[in-house]
DNA sequence: CAGCATACGTCAGTGTTGTTGACATTCCAA
DNA sequence: TTGGAATGTCAACAACACTGACGTATGCTG
């Protein structure tokens, strides 16, 4: 295990982890690990007509009901007709209520269904199963470093969405 | 589950960084920092005829130059036909060079020609400047808590891969 | 040697998810 | 009131994954 705990707080003096090296293995890492990421709910939806688009609305829906298609659009930083056509496929199923804005009519507001609700647990229960095992194994201080990395590796705007949303959730 | 393992040291008594709302967050993050993982290389890819699935491509070739197509299905995770056609482009461009195995001639060791290592060069250089600037901005302690978490969120078999891989470098 | 397994390539078809382009509706401000 | 901006919808297309079936060359084993 490289590093250990060489406790600098300032970490002016070794630098040996921005090698190219270290670099490398932390891309890889990321790689292998967004597969195992997803790959829980991805075998779920795999029985369903339902892919991973289906699920990140839903669990952006979940997160804040009432939300608008632009601010979705926002959120999941995709075009607004490929996530018009997964909302199109999940109003049908009944598993996403569209309520036209009172204030303003041009807008939609999304909310889940019951069923919306029982498809969106399902899906993440198994993908905080496995976060909250890998949560485990690592400890405390590694999952704060974890948390800290990913924030440093954000867009500027995403890092303003996740900071909205991780303030909205308490 | 293998949930027996709490054999990693005692991080018992607190456990209020495993609750649903922590759990959710890393999942949150975990969507937002990979979009910023991708997006430079992404971006200059676009301007080619060459997309995400070609980039991993090269940058394995690039790991571990003279694998075969299977060790590289292995490690892609992809099935034969999608990873066929990316190769079948990147040799026709002449960026890819495939050689019938010497001791088994069923098996083509795959190499990156010049041009190869250029592309290679520019898409890794964009890609670890995010994650030279991230890794620096958080600090070697979380750097090491980072690549633990990720570690203990792969599969089994991409932890294998991923080991395996990490030897190879040094 | 014969027969089976392995490694690789390919053709055809399908599904999900992204893209651009065109368009309707609604709001707002000049 | 009218023109432009914002919001959302429909249609067509491209990238990349998947399954299934098949063909060829090669390796291994009884």
């Amino acid at each position: 295990m490289p590093g250990g705990r060489s406790t600098s707080a300032h970490h002016g003096e070794n630098l040996l982890f921005l090698t190219d090296e270290q670099l490398r293995q932390g891309i890889e890492a990321m790689f292998f690990a967004y597969r195992g990421f997803t790959a829980d709910p991805d075998r779920i939806l795999s029985d369903m007509a339902y892919g991973r688009a289906h699920h990140r609305a839903i669990h952006f829906i979940n997160r804040a009901p009432g939300t608008t298609v632009n601010n979705l659009l926002n959120i999941l930083g995709v075009t607004k007709q490929s996530l018009n056509r997964v909302l199109r496929a999940l109003i049908e199923q009944g598993l996403v209520e569209s309520k036209v804005g009172k204030v303003d009519k041009r807008e939609r507001h999304l909310f889940l269904t019951d069923e919306g609700h029982k498809l969106e647990q399902t899906l993440s229960d198994a993908q905080r199963a496995r976060m909250r095992s890998a949560f485990r194994d690592a400890g405390p201080e590694a999952v704060a470093g974890f948390r800290t990395v990913l924030e440093a590796m954000m867009d500027a705007k995403m890092q303003r969405a996740y900071t909205r949303l991780k303030e909205t959730g308490s």
